[in-house]
DNA sequence: AAACGTGCCAGGATCCTTGC
DNA sequence: GCAAGGATCCTGGCACGTTT
């Protein structure tokens, strides 16, 4: 009988009754009643509910604690990876030996992470869905029809997933992969003070400093060795596997210990970059069959009526005037909306002939700053070996591959020198270099916002253009139709 | 003259995992 | 549930120019 009505079998369920309970006057004390102070006690979170005579406070105390060791079970199990995603670890350690079986942290795992997933993976988990209910109902400004308003400013889920992060790592230190791993490197990256870090660390924001500084180390030299396992055995295979991008790099250094002949200096250092090369024809980078191409002296006959008569009319008068139509959509908000459509006549036939593989995504592995002065002609040639060095290409392999190096306009003019002067010794085969295009873009966007005034502002002195960061001159100076004009002139 | 600001890091304190 | 050992956290010292 009690079986039956506990299961809902009976046309009277617990659903009629506990409302009835809960809303009937009896069951909440008057005010003129011997326990009035009952009133008071609805949501107790103190104390043993038990003493609490009337029934609607004690059921909503009751419920409360229910919840609160649900929720504390709940944030228990996200502290421990999702069994259903494997790509996704909540234990990233910065640092390990043989004896722990943890998953260390990897540049993939920083790659693979955004804010978006995270939020998904706390509803979908389930085992926080719970927690998300109630830090959603905290958080979230205003309800519509039981569903919570997401403003466009500061939107509520993005701080629920943060909160929850915070929540997770204040329960147990390890449990940092969630939020905590990636903000204290995005902090080492912008050079936060290091008071920053320590408040924000206490706050369970994110990882303490030296765990970003571990795990940074750690990080570095595993993908090196997997860097250079993977160029091994493609050259094993007959492929170039990589190619190089360098730039050079600039940074004052302020010496504040005591020491013989030590002062602040300028480091100027050559960095680069080696990026996985994707989706190339077999035998691309075989150098016999470039210098056979080159014997061939092909050249010679890319005349100007040669260029012109390869170039595709049909397709270019589809291809232009979908260029125009996309400038004027974008310079006007009205007409934003068609930027989606416009977006997919460029990404499907005609118009589109050799399009990337649908989700890739670039592989690049930052290597190991040396002190060489690219624009010295014999510093880049030190730079370039000791790169080639760090990615494991090794000469007597490589003899057979032509390497590809892009940088910037100096480094592109200094490989195209050097080419030319070790082309009769041979000390620097095999090397083609072209200019980096999107180097040229951010190089004039930067150039253009130092020189260009901060502001119409009247009174504002040339003198008093403070040196600003490119991100705040952006922001702030919000560019209109005039000053790009000023600027074209 | 005193205090602050600045980044790094050694090494102790604390917390967490592992293995039983 | 315990002990051992490892990972992470945290503090203070350091040096010296700058600010109060």
């Amino acid at each position: 009988m009690v079986a039956r009505f506990l299961h809902g079998l009976d046309n009277i369920r617990m659903s009629d009754i506990l409302p009835l309970i809960y809303h009937h006057r009896s069951g909440y004390p008057s005010i003129n009643s011997a326990n009035s102070d009952e009133q008071n006690l609805l949501f107790v979170t103190h104390g043993s509910p038990d003493e609490i005579r009337n029934a609607r406070p004690y059921m909503s105390t009751w419920a409360t604690r229910l919840v609160a060791v649900e929720v504390r079970r709940q944030v228990g199990r996200l502290t421990k990876d999702d069994p259903t995603d494997p790509t996704h670890h909540v234990h990233l350690r910065a640092a390990t030996n043989e004896r722990s079986k943890a998953h260390v942290v990897t540049w993939c795992d920083l790659g693979n992470w955004s804010l978006k997933k995270l939020e998904s993976c706390y509803w979908r988990r389930g085992a926080g869905d719970l927690a998300m209910f109630i830090t959603e109902a905290a958080a979230a400004p205003a309800f519509e029809g039981g569903v919570a308003v997401v403003r466009a400013q500061r939107p509520h889920p993005i701080i629920q997933s943060s909160a929850m992060a915070s929540f997770i790592i204040s329960r147990n230190r390890c449990a940092n992969g969630d939020l905590a791993m990636i903000l204290g490197i995005w902090h080492f990256a912008c050079k936060s003070h290091v008071d920053v870090k320590r408040v924000y660390c206490h706050l369970g924001n994110y990882v303490a400093a030296t765990t970003s500084r571990a795990a940074l180390n750690s990080m570095t030299a595993g993908s090196m060795e997997e860097l250079r396992a993977d160029v091994g055995s493609a050259l094993e295979g007959g492929e170039m596997p990589v190619c190089l991008i360098l730039d050079n790099v600039q940074e004052y250094f302020e010496v504040n210990e005591q020491g013989i002949g030590r002062q602040n200096e300028l480091k100027v250092g050559t960095a680069g970059t080696s990026i996985v090369l994707d989706e190339c024809a077999p035998g691309a980078f075989d150098a016999k069959d470039h210098h056979d191409r080159v014997a061939k002296n092909e050249r010679r006959l890319l005349t100007h009526d040669a260029l012109f008569d390869d170039l595709d009319f049909p397709h270019l008068r589809r291809v232009i005037p979908l260029h125009w139509a996309r400038v004027l959509v974008e310079f006007s908000p009205h007409f934003l909306p068609l930027l989606n459509s416009i977006a997919a006549l460029f990404r499907s036939s005609p118009v589109a002939r050799r399009r990337m593989r649908e989700g890739r995504k670039m592989k690049g592995q930052p290597l190991g700053t040396n002190g060489e002065r690219s624009t010295e002609t014999q510093g880049m040639e030190r730079a370039v070996k000791d790169f080639e060095n760090q990615m494991g290409l090794n000469p007597e392999l490589t003899k057979a591959f032509l390497f590809w190096i892009r940088g910037d306009g100096a480094s592109y003019a200094n490989i195209l020198r050097l080419t030319k002067y070790c082309a009769p010794i041979g000390t620097f085969p095999n090397k083609v270099a072209t200019p980096e295009i999107w180097h040229t873009g951010a190089t004039d966007l930067n150039s253009f916002l130092q020189v260009y005034p901060i502001s119409h502002r009247k009174g504002v002195s040339l003198e008093s253009r403070l040196p600003m960061t490119l991100s705040t001159r952006t922001q702030d100076h919000r560019f209109t139709r005039t000053d790009l004009d000023a600027f074209a002139i």
